[in-house]
DNA sequence: TATTAGCACTACCATCTAATGAGTGCTAAA
DNA sequence: TTTAGCACTCATTAGATGGTAGTGCTAATA
């Protein structure tokens, strides 16, 4: 087909194309790795040519699809995990059956049943619905799952109140518009009455309202800066405790649920992955990382394998997306499992929880 | 010996009385009990005699140390695993191990150092410190660890606020003098204006201001059984709004950490019992019953295997305390592993752990 | 009488072997 | 270009074996 090609039996499998980058597989070689990966995600065991040859769609004998798969090895797509066993998918084999997926499968109807957050008839906060979604997609999956929470800084004043806990410590009572509350405890050297407070807090909230919390330190810090300020005093002490007031301290959190589903998955029963699975866990600010990244762009994130920076969970396959109110962005929300997922299921099922969840917070959302 | 006694061989082993409720064993067969114990703690492999004849400080022949374990084994302290393996301690032995365990073994000054809540320096909440003690406690324990939340019907009101979120929504924010700030959403058919809120919310804070959330709800039942009330607008209002915001609609909430180390555990290798940790842990509230419960009673709960009700978790043991304030007992923490844990350092852990944590958390107290 | 030594016995465990079988690569024929 | 055939590889399995750690029992001993 392609035998005029100095690459020899790459020429099978190439396309018009000699870059592996963007490489365009023969049809057949393509059916024939996309074939493999299903098989192997169904059946997690190496795939051989005689089995294959039975369970794909075209008659091929066995001996033509050890050629092919033995050029589709060549090529970085598969490889045997001793001389005489079958083949089973790279990381590269996971990431270009990914990219082939082209229509993005629509979640089953029965599915689609069990995602629906029962909260929305409590009086539950915003975390708690994350709880909920969390502990869904965990038990959807049978994976482990993560959910980012609202990120202060992107959020939005909807009211904040001060309230005097003892001479110098004053409880701090933060309201976004996307529904989520903060508090935290302020430390001041002088002793301010309630009713001071009070006219702070309605200082601040006429101020601020609406703006987003980045919005808010950038301001605040601007009255700080300009003298003339200083000679106000309501002004100068509702700055000065505004400051503290906004400081974020908290750098986000992240509900995990399922963690122990992973440890039951056959693919981390080595007594060393799952040591480094459990302090992948233990040190979150790596996964938030990889939350917060995939909050900056739209739609479905996906890093197979060795794809994704933290190292300890370069044997895992996260799917990441984003969910959000009317106005913004607020966290993210995805899965962590085996490279040999079903990408298919678990791509539809994240997406549609996101979805379920963004409209049950916007729902929630004080706008 | 007490070769008179009926009971033929157990007269080597059981005390003056017969009753194998509060048994007193032999001195000499406490010793190897007790030493069986310790060792299987340390090794998790069944003691054989002649092992146990070196190990032991008395000088005893293995066909001694033979005789007296047969005697523990029917007695039901010791059990085989099959015919020429060595004996393992039951569920009654660790029993019996935990309750002659008279002198409470004290911290090692090193872990002592270790147990130490960072979040102090911080704005840090309830929650936050509760996070980190019991994260810190599956550090050390290596095992899964478990903290209820304060109990919000025992907690006494600090304060009350109420904010218009919307037409027919409310937030109200609850602050405890166990310094724990709840909020949670209500309805209401009429619309408010904040104004009239803040009479409310400050109505609320005079009346009801230190008592509990228990007694709070019992003094507004009787408010609105009382006629008079009703005409006097405010108080009305306030009364019904107060209903809404004092009725607790969570559970009570617990944090779990290290789940992951008793995967890791070789006493829950087995698939299956693996499989119903999985589902003890998924399944709170069952943990959170036993939580509740050693809230109620003083000083260190243990429970081995069997004891407490829990199937799931009958394969481990717990142990739990409570911590505390200034005034209340607030919640528990404690542990969960395998029945062969070691116990005498466990327990001291827990134990420090909590008081730290109740030190820690009273400073936190509004009072 | 309580303890111990001696001995036969049991069952697990690690190691080895041989047989099995799934899978490959290569070559030659279709 | 595809396929059939064949030799080869290597994991897995089942049996067989020797070693070991343990037991229970009996008889001798202190």
């Amino acid at each position: 087909m392609h035998g005029d090609f100095l690459l020899g039996k790459k020429a099978a499998v190439t396309g018009k194309r000699g870059l592996l980058e963007d490489l365009v597989l023969d049809e057949r070689a393509q059916l024939v790795l996309n074939s493999i990966i299903e098989n192997y995600i169904q059946s997690s065991e190496p795939i051989g040519s005689r089995t294959l040859s039975k369970s794909i769609g075209v008659t091929l004998s066995p001996a033509t699809i050890r050629n092919i798969m033995s050029d589709l090895a060549e090529l970085g797509f598969l490889i045997q995990t001793h001389t005489s066993a079958g083949r089973v998918p790279t990381d590269k084999a996971y990431r270009f059956y990914v990219n082939s997926l082209s229509t993005p499968s629509s979640v089953p109807e029965q599915i689609k049943q069990k995602i629906t957050l029962v909260s929305t008839e409590q009086g539950m906060q915003v975390e708690g619905i994350l709880a909920e979604a969390v502990h869904m997609l965990a038990d959807l999956t049978k994976f482990a799952c993560v959910v980012s929470t609202p990120k202060a800084s992107v959020s939005r004043l909807q009211r904040i109140e001060l309230i005097k806990i003892s001479e110098d410590r004053i409880l701090v009572i933060l309201v976004t518009k996307a529904g989520v509350v903060r508090d935290k405890i302020i430390f001041v050297k002088d002793s301010h009455s309630q009713d001071f407070l009070n006219s702070v807090a309605s200082f601040l909230n006429e101020k601020f309202k609406n703006h987003s919390m980045q919005e808010i330190r950038e301001k605040i810090h601007q009255y700080l800066v300009d003298d003339r300020n200083r000679y106000h005093d309501l002004l100068a002490q509702a700055v000065r405790l505004g400051k503290k007031a906004f400081e974020l301290n908290n750098p986000g959190e992240m509900l995990i649920d399922g963690q122990m589903n992973l440890l039951l998955d056959s693919h981390f029963h080595k007594q060393s992955s799952v040591r480094s699975l459990i302090d992948a866990f233990n040190q979150k600010s790596e996964i938030m990382k990889i939350l917060d990244d995939s909050m900056r762009q739209k739609g479905v994130h996906i890093f197979i394998g060795i794809e994704n920076d933290f190292e300890q969970l370069q044997g895992c396959s996260l799917i990441m997306t984003s969910y959000r109110n009317n106005q913004n962005v607020l966290g993210s929300i995805g899965v962590v499992g085996p490279t040999s997922m079903d990408y298919k299921r678990i791509i539809s099922i994240v997406e549609y929880t996101a979805k379920i969840l963004s409209e049950t917070i916007t729902e929630r959302s004080y706008d």
